[in-house]
DNA sequence: TTTATTTGACCGCG
DNA sequence: CGCGGTCAAATAAA
């Protein structure tokens, strides 16, 4: 199994390394929102075609918060989620400098001819940041004593696709080193027609412990049922 | 030199 | 026309 890590970062630096690595690619204002949201897509976008991106920004309410919304999903192979001993593909490069149209082709492959946003998994995770000292800032309190039991979750895809929550082992049953993060899962959808069609939006709400080291963050992920499904 | 970020411009949609 | 999302040139970093 895989495993994303949900990394604390300090004060005003961005706290969502979610395993993958990112390329930056935009930042705007957002209209009666207090902070810029950022825009990345996956760094093997064009050397694997992975549409996946995440806008990541800072909550209104808590600016130690950040909420990070995932639209798409992953379809590369990215070398620091390999096992290790596990042979990396060699990942060729072409047509770096590609022009707007063969963005569409990449849509098409991926979703078979229909380049519409319905087709994307989104996923919007709100993470707080554990060591951000702000005065007012309110001291992380983990939130899995809160609503725990149901709330402490693993997240995997379902065989169509859908952004899933299920409960999870709380944290002392892990025996490793590897520390769960208490993530409050709201699926916000809930079976409401957001749009017409079965759009995902999951939103998660992590308080991460204090004291914990950043390396040691983890969020379990079923990433094993997550690439399962990758087309 | 290659890769990533910054940032204003551009574009589509409502 | 405004807003949100993306592009791409300039710039920075590795």
């Amino acid at each position: 199994m895989e495993q994303v890590r949900a990394c604390e970062q300090s004060g005003l630096e961005e706290p969502v390394n979610d395993g993958y690595s990112w390329r930056k690619y935009g930042h705007k204002d957002i209209y009666g929102a207090k902070h810029p949201r950022g825009y990345y897509r996956c760094t093997h976008k064009n050397s694997q075609g992975c549409l996946a991106t995440r806008q990541v920004q800072r909550t209104d309410t808590d600016t130690s918060i950040f909420s990070v919304m995932y639209l798409g999903r992953h379809t590369c192979v990215q070398a620091s989620r390999l096992q290790p001993g596990q042979p990396q593909k060699k990942v060729e490069q072409h047509d770096k400098k590609r022009k707007r149209k063969s963005q569409e082709t990449l849509i098409n492959f991926q979703t078979g001819g229909h380049a519409n946003t319905n087709d994307y998994d989104t996923t919007q995770v709100v993470l707080r940041s554990p060591s951000f000292s702000f005065p007012s800032a309110p001291v992380p309190i983990p939130c899995q004593q809160k609503e725990s039991n149901s709330n402490i979750c693993s997240s995997h895809l379902t065989p169509d696709n859908h952004f899933m929550s299920s409960s999870l082992s709380s944290p002392s049953t892990s025996g490793s080193n590897s520390i769960f993060s208490p993530y409050r899962v709201n699926n916000i959808e809930s079976g409401h027609d957001l749009q017409t069609s079965d759009y995902d939006l999951c939103e998660f709400e992590s308080a991460l412990p204090l004291a914990l080291d950043s390396s040691d963050l983890y969020l379990d992920w079923d990433w094993d049922s997550f690439d399962g499904f990758c087309f």
